[in-house]
DNA sequence: TGTCGATATGACCATTTGGTCAACTCTGCT
DNA sequence: AGCAGAGTTGACCAAATGGTCATATCGACA
């Protein structure tokens, strides 16, 4: 019988989760090179040893974090194909990839700063299973276009602007609040953050909003006016 | 007559822009805590006591940058009145946000990793300046909006997607290169990059395209089609 | 030629870095 | 009680950190 503390988790368990999470912090904050052992140790509430004890090295540290969120990205991506209804595939693709970076911001922010020193731990990633991911979508919004379901714009780039602006909401969040002068983003901002996307972006790229009255009732007042 | 050598600067103009030249790839690569004086003393080709001897510190040499950066954006910026059309000065904005983004990208970088890590030096200037020039569009926007010229959208979020998706194309550059399987992206991919922003962003949030057919020539194919 | 300020740089310093290691405690089992 | 393995941690290491300083060289002008 593996030994049970309060908390329910086994010690391995329960500090190399703490760990986990102090890391993103610190790494998210100040990247690879600029996070230290210390600092992270710090943020855990532990000594630098036994940080070191439970991930072995920084860098092994690191790449366990970018597994991660690499694993939680990949767990949000569903299949689609050309039958599938324009405005619900792109409409579902920026609510995920929006509670994803909700969810995880401190993991989106890791990856932002992964990205900006040029991804020397994600090369392979990226030029695999995620490049194949993008094509795959791109066709079938190329195939949408020639069905006239959608305007004939480059789907990649279309892809690249969801992400960006999702992404934004967590990288950019100093700035963000800096200027709406808040001191965090409440449910309720995200939510109509998430209504203002899907409305510009599916107008913007001539797709049809689904018409899903059940669901979360998406649009509220910004839906309805079609240019009059 | 202060001496001049062979460049046609002054020997400390040189030095300087030179070390800010390399300072700004270091610092964008790794942050502030990531990077050493002596990584930036390398790439400018110099040793180290000679960086500290031109810009006195660390410190000193990333406040420098970030003011230069800010300087960049702050000439970028031209005011507006609600009088002015709404296509031209949305697409102005694409469109110079961009070019910003193209000529500085390491400057932009720079900034994205300032911000990831909580934006210290940037709270005044945040809080401050560009805190009051949002607020000041945001007003003409919703004057806009009110005049039916544009959908009733939160201009604040309009902002904010033209900063995100611009500055993508630098922040996220080793990621974009990686998908698209390219080493660099020419000067006709931001072309056609920007044409697609200015489509989508315009018509997404309601509002009617400049027609100035002596510019640039802006959409070619992708405009024209008005969900027929 | 000598002088003076700007430029250049190696030697050096205290501190911090990632990482190792031996010693220690704790917990469960026989 | 005694043993074993997991967990814990301070001491320690070589390397790198930001920064100082004394010294040396340069170019222009007297």
């Amino acid at each position: 019988m593996t030994s049970m503390n309060s908390s329910g988790l086994g010690t391995r368990a329960r500090n190399e989760s703490m760990i986990l999470e102090a890391a993103e912090r610190v790494f998210a904050c100040h990247g690879y090179r600029g996070a230290s052992v210390q600092a992270i140790a710090e943020a855990a509430g532990l000594p630098k040893s036994n940080v070191l004890y439970y991930v072995g090295s920084k860098r092994k540290l690191y790449v366990a974090l970018l597994e991660r969120m690499m694993a939680r990205w990949n767990a949000m991506l569903d299949d689609i194909g050309e039958d599938d209804d324009p405005g619900e595939v792109l409409e579902g693709f920026i609510r995920s990839k929006m509670r994803l970076t909700r969810q995880h911001p401190q993991g989106s922010r890791l990856f932002a700063a992964e990205v900006l020193q040029g991804a020397p731990f994600l090369q392979e990633y990226l030029h695999g299973e995620l490049r194949e991911w993008v094509r795959s979508r791109a066709r079938v919004f190329e195939r949408w276009a020639e069905k006239g379901l959608m305007d004939p714009v480059d789907p990649v780039w279309l892809i690249f602007l969801i992400w960006s602006a999702t992404q934004h909401y967590a990288d950019f969040e100093a700035q963000i609040l800096g200027i709406t002068d808040q001191t965090a983003l409440g449910e309720s901002d995200y939510r109509a953050i998430t209504d203002f996307l899907c409305h510009v972006i599916l107008k913007g790229c001539g797709v049809r909003p689904p018409s899903d009255v059940d669901s979360e009732r998406h649009y509220q007042d910004i839906q309805g006016e079609e240019t009059t």
